[in-house]
DNA sequence: ACTCCTCGAGTTCC
DNA sequence: CTCGAGGAGT
């Protein structure tokens, strides 16, 4: 090596030790004073050193570390947020507002764990954005937004920029990977003067701290981020690996503390119901003060034990309350009130507010859910009303000030008798709530309301057909129902919005700007042509059946498999699917044998729609095909399923039954015989039965072929009971079906496995007595090797 | 028969 | 987000 190279590698490592040092230093000062609140250096000296670092780094790109403070000031615009699915779901909490409520939180709790006093962690409730951040052997790799809960997006560009977030976390033996759960937030001074800055721009000011801070950290640039002076708060935990997780909650916080994250002062560990109170009074009286927004007190049951023995009930834990504080109030006055036809004709009053600021927002319309709440209310025309956003999202009318109802008083609300869209009647059914228009897809409300909800995203997804464009196709009637989508021309779609335009007052600029139009209506029929091929279960939703949303439609995609099919099935062949009992098998039998709606299901494969990822039937059906369910799925009164069984012991087939008419010889009681001879002399119930033995003959015959034997888990059933902490019984259910396993319902000598959760009943103590074997989520993910 | 939970439907504002 | 209704478990 030569003198030059020796020197410059001296002067190399001269300059990474600089870089190291002064990364390390001005970390300690932002954390000092931004976390701490306690500045060790003045501002200048810090600026000194950054700007030295920042230079040092320019020269020396491989030095720049990778928890280097220069990479706070926002890197170049992103395209777009990636998506980030979460290792542990983001759960919301369960909400309580009353003394009453948290009485019964804890009385739960207590029951739950068999203890007489419990110990909580509690905290203040930011209004905020709760956020994930990853660090992997201490260093900070990824920032993620909530989302659904299970998948967010990658918003880490934006969270480096939060100077209370080290970059690397402080202390030895850091964990491999630790998920810290926080709240991003603005604190109402940032805000006050943020919103000054944006008035002195001339730009849009923000409504509320936390629409700004959600603005803030959906920037696509994170140099605007790094402006906003956003800052973020630890409460919780997500994936943790190589390192012990804390016993309890509390000490989960004093950890983040050591590990140089910011943690909120105001907590504390309290016992008991009374200790709860305490808190929240005590917190409720220093709010004002408070340099940011909270809505409430979080209570945890510190014990982290005791919160994995309490468990998760649906999407939120048995162990934590969100404890609120009351909605703010406001009062307005009712300028009108209208009706909305929805989709399924429900006429829902709704109240046209004068415009009031209230929790954060204008709100200028309340919902009056149905005739029932506004005679309760007893709101009418020109009172003034008490509003609230009620669980801080939807506006709601809570109570009318009589003392300042005019005189004379305005005449009682009276629901409109007749739709106000097509002047159909409106009919409420004996017991429901809703009031409904009669007119069906006659009415222009429901006809437009049942394309948008075909169009939506979670359906046939049509991007760019919007409210508007579906109004002004169903009136220019170029478009009576969704299959009409399927014919629509580049001339049709322009002719309709240039009236539409037109209609709207429209700039004339739009109006010159013929390739505009024509390229939205390119890109529209684009859309609409991708639509053609929807995933079965999507098709199924997009129709609009009552009672079947999502979750329905997917069950009867991967049961039967084939539109075909689920098009033909009678109510009793439905009625033996998981989740469907008699109502929505009629609902959906019914409107498949509607004619009108045959007609439309034709015109919509006539225009080329295809359902894909139609596979034969689900290998379980077979079960769910057993003759006496079925027979006894029909409903036939005073059919009971022993009853139908002795039917069928008794050598009579369905097809027989659609011909017998006289069922006595069968040694029924009289009574029973009678009631089928009465049902069985109905033409169409014969019909039906013929079709449904038809039916399930076909059904049997593409069944797969004992697809049971494959899988780790061929030959082994499984029963699942209580509630598990993670997965959902259909998760699990599926899991292990997935891996040739059987799930049943009840614990017998051939069960193989119990798998119990929290609050296992009767299932458990039998598998007990049985000797079967008992696994927990954990054991039952180890054995199916997860 | 009763109770708990999930799903569907409707709604507001940015 | 909330409500009601339907479904399933006890």
């Amino acid at each position: 090596m030569t003198q030059d190279a020796k020197h410059a590698e001296r002067a190399d490592a001269a300059a990474a030790d600089r870089a190291a040092w002064l990364t390390a230093e001005l970390n300690r000062h932002l954390h000092a004073y931004h976390v701490l609140d306690a500045p060790t250096i003045p501002d200048a000296e810090y600026d000194r050193l950054f700007i030295e670092l920042q230079e040092l780094e320019a020269a020396h790109p491989d030095l720049a570390l990778p928890d280097s403070p220069t990479q706070r000031v926002g890197a170049a615009p992103l395209g777009q947020f990636d998506a980030v699915t979460h290792v542990v779901p983001m759960l919301s909490l369960n909400n309580g507002f009353s003394d009453e409520d948290i009485d019964n939180f804890d009385r739960r709790v207590r029951e739950g764990l068999d203890a007489g006093q419990v110990d909580y962690a509690c905290e203040v409730k930011f209004d905020g954005l709760a956020i994930n951040l990853r660090y992997e052997n201490g260093v900070f790799v990824q920032a993620a937004t909530r989302g659904d809960g299970y998948t967010g997006e990658d918003v880490s560009a934006n969270i480096r920029t939060i100077k209370s977030i080290p970059l690397r976390l402080h202390g030895e033996a850091l964990p491999d990977v630790l998920e810290v759960r926080g709240e991003v937030l603005m604190f109402k001074a940032d805000f006050a003067a943020m919103n000054e800055r944006q008035r002195a721009a001339g730009q849009k000011e923000f409504v509320n701290p936390r629409n700004a801070a959600a603005g803030a950290l959906r920037q696509l640039d994170s140099r605007i981020t790094a402006q906003r002076n956003l800052r973020f708060f630890a409460y919780g935990i997500g994936e943790l690996t190589g390192a012990a997780m804390p016993d309890q909650h509390s000490a989960l916080l004093d950890w983040y503390e050591q590990l140089g994250l910011p943690v909120a002062k105001q907590r504390a560990v309290v016992t008991g119901k009374d200790g709860l109170l305490d808190f929240y009074a005590r917190i409720g009286k220093t709010r004002p003060a408070m340099p940011y927004e909270i809505d409430g007190v979080v209570y945890k049951v510190d014990s982290v034990a005791d919160q994995r023995a309490l468990g998760f009930v649906s999407r939120a834990p048995r162990f934590a309350l969100a404890h609120k504080f009351p909605a703010e109030e406001a009062l307005t006055t009712v300028q009108a009130i209208e009706v909305q036809v929805g989709r399924t004709g429900a006429i829902t009053p709704v109240a046209r507010l004068v415009p009031v600021f209230v929790g954060g927002v204008t709100v200028t319309n309340a919902t009056l859910h149905n005739e029932d709440e506004v005679r309760r209310k007893d709101v009418r025309v020109g009172d003034t009303v008490i509003v609230r956003r009620a669980g801080d999202v939807i506006p709601e009318v809570l109570a009318v000030v009589l003392d300042k109802r005019p005189t004379p008083a305005p005449a009682a609300y009276v629901l409109p008798d007749t739709c106000p869209v097509c002047g159909s009647h409106v009919v409420r059914e004996e017991g429901e709530a809703v009031a409904r228009c009669s007119g069906g897809l006659t009415c222009a409300a429901q006809r437009k309301e049942a394309i948008r909800h075909f169009a939506g995203r979670r359906m046939m997804d049509i991007e760019g057909l919007g409210d508007r464009y579906i109004d002004s196709l169903v009136e220019a009637n170029l478009v009576h129902g969704v299959a009409d989508l399927y014919r629509l021309t580049l001339d049709d779609l322009l002719k309709m919005k240039s009236d539409a335009d037109e209609r709207d007052g429209a700039t004339p600029e739009t109006v010159r700007q013929g390739k505009v139009a024509t390229k939205w209506a390119d890109n529209l029929l684009e859309a609409i042509a991708i639509s053609r091929k929807p995933p079965l279960e999507r098709l199924l939703f997009g129709l609009g059946i009552r009672h079947v949303g999502e979750s329905t439609a997917k069950t009867l995609a991967d049961w039967l498999g084939r539109f075909e099919l689920i098009r033909r099935a009678p109510a009793a062949l439905l009625r033996v699917l998981p989740d469907i009992g008699g109502t929505v098998a009629e609902s959906i039998a019914d409107f498949f044998a509607e004619e009108k709606n045959q007609q439309a299901i034709d015109a919509l494969l006539a225009a080329g729609v295809a359902p894909q990822g139609e596979h034969p039937p689900k290998a379980q059906l077979r079960e769910k095909l057993d003759e006496v369910q079925l027979l006894a799925a029909i409903g036939i009164p005073k059919l009971t399923e022993p009853r139908a069984k002795q039917l069928l012991q008794a050598g009579l087939t369905l097809e027989q039954m659609a011909l017998q008419k006289i069922f006595t010889v069968y040694g029924l009681p009289a009574t029973v015989a009678g009631a089928l001879e009465e049902w069985a002399a109905s033409e169409p119930n014969r019909t039906m039965l013929m079709s449904l033995s038809a039916l399930r003959a076909e059904l049997l015959a593409q069944l797969p072929e004992a697809a049971a034997d494959e899988g780790p888990m061929a030959g082994r059933t499984f029963v699942l009971t209580g509630t598990l902490p993670t997965l959902s019984r259909d998760a699990a259910g599926a899991m292990i079906e997935a891996a040739g396993g059987k799930v049943s319902g009840s614990v017998s000598k051939k069960t193989s496995y119990v798998v119990a959760g929290a609050e296992a009943g009767s299932k458990l103590a039998k598998a007990e007595a049985l000797g079967v074997t008992i696994l927990d989520e954990a054991a039952l993910l180890a054995l199916l090797g997860k």
